[in-house]
DNA sequence: GCAAAAGTGTTGTCTTTACACCCATGG
DNA sequence: CCATGGGTGTAAAGACAACACTTTTGC
């Protein structure tokens, strides 16, 4: 490492910038908030902010995750670190470099931004990378380098379910088989043949928990009712079928 | 994101920190320097440097690369981002928040840092998170975080090599099927068969392309060259064998 | 010849896939 | 009764692990 010279470096700022995903009417979907001012005001880009003096970046994720979400690292979700986006002109104010984080949710309750849920929205990921739309703004690009991340953490989280059980992270507390099928399928943009799926979830190790209990609220047969269990690596992994 | 006011944020450094690996002596080892001047004076570290006002992240660390082995990202070296560490304590002079990458090298001529071979070494990855030591400082922890970020970067490089072809980024321009089935016992430290390793390397299309040359450098019967194909994911993947 | 490393063949076992079939509920 | 989703059985195809065996060099 250099000598330390302050002189001779220009200071950062470093934010962090959040991919919130979920999975709604089947669909893999995004968190977005409308900008309020410059640059890009009236565009839609994810929620983030600027790291504290006293936070690491995982605590500061959390805090813009429960300030713009009112959701808890707990109840469920998963929070990990993404990657870093320090192109010097990402940000046209000043050198900003983005730590972005990665959230997998269960299905929420509309979002706020400040208490104001017009500012906020969930989005099928494949609207947010459409180029032009009917309404400005609605459809228009991602304000910064956002589209970018975006694409990075929906890529994560597609190969990531593959080998961990992730999946369940998308899934209320208690959920079935057939619902935790819906998330692969969502989130891969395919469809899987529900008998090899349930005998494969069923039988690896630590994946599922049964409660006990059974719902009917998909439809059909009851379901038994199954919770996450303590395995986070998946052995033999899940496989996305062929292109 | 909140609005822009500089003053309420202070500013932060930005530096890379690289985490170098190559196999030698079928050893998985990484680049460590030795500290010149306070904090942790004399321990062994991690390369690295602060971002400079114009570069990019992924520019910084290709530079820092350069600088402290005369390895250019060309001639077979991969480079790739890794994490990103910002814990508020991790640097005692002040907030500075490193962009660590990871780097796959091929054996290489001995290390210079500055021109200076005593204060750069290859170090097998075991003896830099041994705790005690003969030697003061030789075997002494590494200094940050390092120790921390090199785990990570060799828990990246053994799941990567799994279901990539980055394994041949530890291989010279042209290397034989033994060569590379070395590179993953190193890495995974792990021994394989060589007769399936075989079979399995030169049936999946796309990871080697023969160049039609021979070597007996490993002694026994000749052996096929190879140079690494256009595949970047091996599917099917290598498999680690079981712990 | 002998050691060493490269490479091929074979066999049993496990995994995956495709799909026939039955089960339990709501309406 | 029927539609809907839940769940089990089964057989063909493929992948993998273990290992016997042959090939081609250096010494």
């Amino acid at each position: 490492m250099s000598p330390y010279d302050p002189s001779a470096f220009p200071p950062f700022a470093v934010t962090v910038d959040l991919v919130v995903l979920t999975v709604r009417e089947h669909a893999l979907c995004a968190l977005s908030v409308r900008r309020g001012e410059p640059p890009y005001q009236g565009r839609w880009a994810l929620p983030g902010g600027f790291v504290r003096a006293d936070e690491d970046l995982s605590q500061a994720a959390a805090r813009e995750l429960a300030e713009e979400t009112g959701l808890r690292a707990q109840s469920g979700a998963h929070l990990e670190q993404l990657a870093t986006y320090g192109d010097p002109q990402r940000d046209p104010r000043m050198r900003v470099v983005s730590v972005a984080h990665l959230v997998l949710a269960p299905d929420l309750p509309a979002p706020r931004a400040g208490g104001d849920a017009r500012s906020a929205r969930w989005a099928p990921v494949g609207t947010l990378f459409a180029e032009g739309g009917q309404e400005p703004a609605e459809a228009a690009p991602l304000a910064f380098d956002h589209a970018r991340i975006l694409a990075d953490g929906v890529e994560r989280a597609r190969s990531k379910i593959e080998y961990s059980s992730l999946a369940t992270a998308f899934c209320p507390p208690e959920f079935t088989v057939g619902e935790l099928r819906r998330v692969y399928e969502a989130v891969w943009g395919v469809a899987l043949d529900p008998r090899n799926f349930h005998r494969k979830v069923t039988g690896t190790v630590g994946f599922l928990v049964p409660t006990g209990g059974t719902t009917t609220r998909q439809g059909g047969r009851p379901a038994q009712l199954f919770r996450a269990g303590g395995a986070t690596l998946l052995n033999p992994p899940m496989l996305r079928p062929e292109v």
